[in-house]
DNA sequence: ACCTGAACACCGTTCAAGT
DNA sequence: ACCTGAACACCGTTCAAGT
């Protein structure tokens, strides 16, 4: 891959012809769609090329291997989470809110289970959640070391119960629990 | 696949020749044997065929299938794991020494997390650690829709913890953030 | 019953050559 | 700068044919 965007379409005074080119943002969306809809098993760099009127080695020019592209669609994945207002809100029911939208991405991309597994993907798109899920735990009054715990503790849950496929209850039950043991932590504000 | 074995060597009276014949189990534990050295991606029935002295092909009498390979030797790997013993232990001593189980065998089997998110295998091997868990939980105390749950947070969490490779220390402090929350839902014998 | 060899329809990736 | 075509070294799976 290289770091570039020509998404841009120059009009007038620019020489060059205003062909839409491949870029790597429509590759990655073009990815994620395939993904959806044939699983992991139905991505290959040949089907994607024919889907953008293209060729699978032209998709090198924008990304260096299907495993970079994999986790360039799994961040993008992660980037497109809601995250919930923290400011006077009650941690367990943000950090409920964050569990409900992070079981819907995985509903909505099964594959991602697979990616997560396979590539470990840890981009700026999940940063930002895993940052934000921080921060919540801090805002909620645990003390120092403890707070990367409990934000832990929380997302393991999360991902487990997204991998095991759990329904939905047994997601609020569980979670209930966890928000219950990791209360006990916290050290009241004097 | 066929559900016969032949792995008993014929002497003396029987008229068949005594070669070491493939067979199924054999096929599995050297499946287990080249994902633990290279990986799921380095498992291809090629390169297994080869390493049995064999061919690819003539794994397919023993195998339906790559997937049910997979599957076999995923389930192979839960049924070695060991189970602690429920009577006069408390239940979360147990539960954790479960816990412990799981996380090692995930870490000397680094694919079965890929296995496990790409054809969730549910095989004897799992069931009967899934089972076990569960007696424990009833054995606990929680009250018969809970005992399932309170079984489905605990594996969720742990599992989360190995798909997100958790160091040993983070998984004991959720564990124990986990069975925390859960006492609270024992209701007392009478 | 069990295995071999060859074939089919795919892969990811590279790379000269084109524009 | 960006794309094409063809090639390389692989795949999983099937199937006639052998023993």
């Amino acid at each position: 891959m290289n770091g570039e965007r020509q998404d841009v379409v120059q009009g007038g005074a620019g020489g060059r012809p205003e062909r839409q080119a491949l870029g790597q943002e429509q590759i990655v969306r073009a990815a994620i769609g395939l993904l959806d809809t044939a699983g992991i098993g139905g991505l290959s760099m040949r089907r994607l090329g024919e889907l953008l009127g293209s060729t699978a080695a032209a998709i090198y020019w924008h990304v260096r291997s299907k495993h970079e592209l994999l986790w360039l669609a799994s961040d993008a994945v992660w980037a497109e989470l809601r995250l919930p207002d923290l400011e006077g809100a009650e941690w367990r029911e943000a950090s409920t809110t964050m569990a409900q939208e992070m079981h819907a991405m995985f509903q909505r991309h099964s594959w991602l289970v697979s990616a997560t597994s396979v590539h470990a993907p840890y981009g700026p798109g999940r940063a930002r959640h895993d940052n934000h899920l921080l921060a919540l735990c801090s805002a909620a009054g645990f003390t120092d070391p403890d707070a990367g715990h409990a934000k832990e503790t929380i997302q393991a849950f999360v991902i487990g119960a997204c991998v095991t496929a759990r329904s939905h209850t047994s997601l609020v039950f569980g979670l209930r629990a966890v928000h219950d043991g990791l209360q006990t932590r916290i050290t009241p504000r004097p």
